[in-house]
DNA sequence: GGTACCCCCTCACGCGGCGTGAGGTTCAAG
DNA sequence: CTTGAACCTCACGCCGCGTGAGGGGGTACC
């Protein structure tokens, strides 16, 4: 049995380029604590890192280039079935954005510096598409994670059977909605409220629950009639919803 | 004569993707005022940009990328024979770097990706090494700029004529220095301080002025011989220099 | 067993570059 | 002349560490 290696935090800048302070950040905030410490008596031992550590540690990377808070990033961690391949997968599939959009961006660069290098006139578009090209290059690099990637990474906290669940649930759930409408029941009344209810729980489930993310989703269903269809849910239904809700 | 165009922060923001308050900011500390304004009785008009904004606009954007501050951006468009074309290149050849570590980092993320999916033991390296690429990667997009950058920017700003001076006057200076030491004069005396203060002054032109700048530079000359015998500076001159300097 | 040297530790302050309202004004179309 | 969208000016807030200061710990070589 070989006895598995520790890490000390030199250890992990020298090789990974990852700065001490950050290390010690994130065992101040407990998003990374080590899995050992050398024991002393007065203040406390040295930091020593597990393999288990550093996988954890490339996972929070990732996520960190995803867009993701250190807070937001916790949470991930902390979720009952996450996923780490499926965390390496994402940050693949945005560093090849990256990828495009920088080659974009040099050739966008090229092209202005040929202007400038035969010292003609430049165009006021082809500023601007340089500048368009500098800030989607920076912004598939640092920004909000898009709701693709916070939605796949709330996703991966659930098991399949989770999933299967709701979606299962779902059609049911709309099915009783509109027999309650077709009856002409009160939407006021506590059976429909309880519908209503049980309907914002599953989308907050499908959102988890960020604003921002359930904001965009339902614009997109106001202005994509198949969407609409494919969840079975029609303006009518919306505004039901939105009644016994108390809107 | 066409009239030439104006844009209002609404229209840069929605054809780049900066955004209005990126605008407003570089605005308030002078970085990028626009041409005109409305005009209006209570509040300040309107921003209207010109197309010479949107040329400075692009440099302020390709500067930022190479991890000047704002600041000193300030500075170096102020510059006296700046450089728009000196700017453009060396962000494309940025670009060109962090396209290269972006594949790097594919690389790495499709080897750890193919670990994972095989639901093998992950090594130690494997893991350090992917956290190295994401790091690299992300040096190369947001960090300080590196010498050869500053360097650049700076000698940007000079005309060739005034380099030419500059490396006219070094040896010429050393020569100097050398006579004065041969000769045994004091090192405090006036004669040799002006020429030490001159020195300095020179070096300064070289590095403009940036601290850490000039500091590599010294360690590059203190271990690097060859380097020492081109600019005819040996210990024993820097030694001489110190002393005159009062150190 | 000493002891030199480097690495590690814990505070704790600071900040760049905007995001994000709040509350009022201006512009262009109808 | 009236909208409504787009613009304006404050002004507060914040993430994720960088960067010292001041002091203990580990280890390799004597």
């Amino acid at each position: 049995m070989p006895p598995d290696p520790r890490f000390r935090v030199g250890d992990i800048a020298a090789r990974t380029g990852v700065s001490v302070r950050t290390l010690h950040h994130y065992d101040e905030i407990g998003l990374l604590r080590p899995a050992h410490r050398t024991v002393s008596a007065h203040g406390s031992g040295h930091r020593l890192y597990s393999v288990a550590d550093l996988s954890r540690l490339q996972q929070i990377l990732s996520l960190r280039q995803l867009g993701f808070t250190l807070d937001e990033i916790a949470d991930a961690l902390a979720g009952p079935r996450f996923d780490p391949l499926a965390v390496v997968r994402l940050h693949l599939a945005r560093a090849k954005e990256v990828l495009k959009s920088q080659h974009q961006l040099c050739d966008r660069l090229e092209h202005l510096a040929g202007h400038l290098e035969r010292a003609e006139e430049v165009s006021a578009d082809t500023f601007l598409r340089t500048v368009e090209a500098t800030i989607m290059a920076e912004n598939h690099f640092n920004l909000p994670p898009d709701q693709a990637a916070t939605l796949a990474a709330h996703w991966a906290q659930y098991s399949p059977a989770d999933i299967e669940a709701v979606q299962n649930e779902w059609p049911i759930l709309i099915g009783k909605v509109k027999d309650a409408m077709t009856a002409k029941k009160d939407p006021r009344s506590p059976e429909v409220r309880a519908l209503a209810a049980r309907a914002d729980e599953l989308t907050r489930m499908f959102t988890g629950g960020n604003a921002s993310v359930s904001a965009q989703l339902r614009q997109r269903y106001e202005s994509d009639p198949e969407l609409q269809q494919k969840a079975g849910i029609d303006p009518a239904v919306m505004a039901y919803l939105a009644q016994a809700r108390g809107e």
